[in-house]
DNA sequence: TTAACATAGTTGCATATGCAACTAATTGGT
DNA sequence: ACCAATTAGTTGCATATGCAACTATGTTAA
């Protein structure tokens, strides 16, 4: 393969096709909080989901790990939901060293105020894709994580 | 520990697939940067990538749009990358409000040092997928960054 | 010509993130 | 029971990012 050939090589792959769609994506949602006026980032709101959906009074360490974030990370990005009264950290009683997190009144009224809007504008992403290529998509998604999995073992 | 049995709405839809691929997929090439001792982030090699392959000399503000970046980000990021002796930033003599962005010798260097490993890498990432599968994959990126742009208007 | 407007870029402030080194608490092996 | 290893979480340091306000420069219209 010649590697100096310019241009065409990166573009017959497609990370960069994930990598851009998904920064368009984060984009336009965060336009969305902005224009309800809610001021919750979209990495927030992804935990606030986490919480009211399924496993509010999750470990702190195991919401770093659902979320794909680094320890450190998820801690900074507890501080300021905290702060914000989102969220609140509770120190286990079994385990001193552990933190459970659980969703704050406020939070839950702010998700279930956001989830329609949120819903709706995901949704929108998708117009006019058939379920058969949804499907296909899916299965490529899964296969390329698979794949990476693979290579960072 | 099961992660994966959540009944919320928001698992009919492809935003999180991308999500989360576009999070796997980082994480994965920015430690292939840190095994080949590289001290270039991935936002940076993308800026080389433009440069080397196509733009050198582009305007400031011109790279920040093609980037899908803030012209303050994009700021912020040349000077790193100016600090780190990657890029030169020259003031046009025909408008001086304007930088022109040169990559320098030794940011070619480390480009085409990493350009087959990145090359292999991504490449990696789609094993296994059908040409067939990947046109569609294509079809329905296109499809939704489209949707958004309407969306955005 | 000059005042209003537009464009390019920078800076303050805020969030998000990763790595490595750290503290504190628990567990396990002898 | 005790010391070593493990686990949970925090902190310092660095990068990346967006918005809004700002400076400086260039363009346009009255």
């Amino acid at each position: 393969m010649d590697f100096n050939n310019s241009k065409s090589d990166f573009n017959k792959t497609l990370a960069p096709w994930i990598g851009r769609t998904c920064k368009i994506m984060n984009m336009y949602i965060s336009d969305v909080f902005q224009k309800n006026n809610i001021q919750v980032t979209k990495e927030q709101w992804i935990v606030l989901k986490i919480l009211h959906e399924d496993n509010d009074g999750i470990i702190q360490n195991d919401l770093a790990f659902i979320t794909d974030r680094n320890k450190a990370s998820l801690a900074r990005l507890i501080n300021v939901m905290e702060k914000n009264n989102l969220v609140a950290r509770i120190p286990s009683k079994e385990d001193s060293r552990k933190n459970l997190i659980y969703i704050t009144k406020n939070g839950k009224q702010l998700f279930l105020k956001m989830k329609p809007i949120m819903l709706q504008s995901i949704e929108a992403f998708q117009n006019g894709i058939t379920e058969e290529d949804k499907k296909t998509f899916i299965k490529v998604m899964t296969k390329i994580q698979n794949n990476i999995q693979k290579l960072a073992v």
